[in-house]
DNA sequence: TGTACATCAGTGAACGCGCGTTCACTGATGTAC
DNA sequence: TGTACATCAGTGAACGCGCGTTCACTGATGTAC
């Protein structure tokens, strides 16, 4: 990944120097990604990289982008694997707790990234007071319209939809955190995957109002 | 804060750095908490820190504990104003939204402190698996006490009390990072103040697994 | 009550580190004629 | 098809920064006799 000797001319040094971020980001998280460190992993110097970038920040953002992306993937995939045989009142809240769980085991799995993924949202502040529609993130939209699929599906009621993904995402947020950087992330794994599936459990709940299971139509 | 000029022999040098810590903290989290400017502060030279502290990291954890102890106040100070004339049931489950209240507001007005606060139990890993009660930190505790007394108030089924501690915390603790580091940050404080109270609801309708209101023994 | 001396709590200068960024530059590329 | 030249994408050296930490030191303190 590093020795491209295409001499000089690079040819593509931004994909090359975000690539490299990404390497350091995976372990590191956001400090991780330092001008000299991706410069030197690319073969170039430490200014080559101001060609591409403005500044550091640029290019952490950049990076932060394709993290930002993966958690979406992982996200999207893991919903997509849900059971076609499941009633549509079930399915529909089987997708949600597919979104939490895929969010907290994305955390768990790529730490690095999942730091800057949510990093990048930090530094957004570029005109003022924005609505959230300007920054609306793909693994947040996956969100939204999984619970607006249970709004149709029925499994949430209508007046109980607003402000709901607040909720899940706080809870889903909350545990990932407490499972990387808080006590928990001393347990063993099967504990935290009892504990997260409890947190989403309890999310679940607490969105739609009630425990019970849904009654089919 | 910084002139005590009590000359050469400083007196309790290891508090003065300790509050001087809690103080550059304050506004800029773990990564203000530096020997150089902390000692800078208390008038001293940066390797006077090493009397008092092996190293930085025992500085930062010692400021770190009283940015705990800040938010547990916080929450207690809350938890103890909860009005005399409610009925127990109620009472019981009001004291647990302003744990959880509390504990965002205390996020929001002090990001620093509780930057520190939760980055501490980040380097704790002392001595290879430890159970979660080696460390049980203040705050935490006023959670639990509150779950097991809804439970006593017969406003939390007691299967439902078991694991109720990282749902809670976990929502709670997901939305003050939305909300000082998230994209919520961006929302005038009583667009906050409304997402907050929606997600300490849901928390509480979660672990409670209903929506309804308690009914009086 | 006075003095010798060990201990304690600081000083001041320096170390090496890695960082972002700027400067003046040069080698490679591609385009116009 | 060949050549002049502008542009582009790199180089290499250096800057200043603040950090944690170590060294050999010295001034203040308190205790034993």
């Amino acid at each position: 990944m590093s020795e491209d000797t295409r001499a000089y001319h690079h040819g593509d040094l931004r994909h090359a120097l975000i690539a490299e971020g990404l390497d350091r980001a995976r372990t590191g998280g956001p400090a991780a990604v330092t001008l000299r460190e991706v410069t030197r992993a690319a073969g170039v110097s430490p200014n080559a990289a101001y060609r591409h970038f403005s500044d550091r920040d640029d290019l952490v953002h950049a990076v932060a982008n394709l993290a930002q992306r993966a958690l979406a993937q992982a996200i999207a995939e893991r919903v997509a694997a849900t059971p076609a045989d499941l009633a549509p009142t079930d399915a529909s809240i089987e997708r949600l707790r597919r979104v939490g769980l895929a969010y907290i085991d994305f955390a768990r799995a790529e730490r690095g990234w999942f730091e800057l993924a949510f990093f990048t949202q930090d530094t957004d502040a570029t005109s003022g007071i924005v609505t959230l529609d300007d920054e609306i993130v793909a693994p947040f939209k996956l969100l939204m319209d999984t619970l607006d699929e249970m709004v149709e599906a029925g499994t949430l009621a209508p007046d109980r939809r607003p402000l709901a993904e607040w909720a899940c995402w706080s809870a889903v947020h909350g545990f990932a955190d407490i499972a990387v950087h808080g006590p928990v992330r001393l347990q063993p794994e099967p504990v935290i995957d009892a504990l997260a599936a409890s947190v989403v459990e309890a999310a679940i709940t607490g969105v739609r109002g009630t425990a019970e299971a849904p009654v089919p139509a």
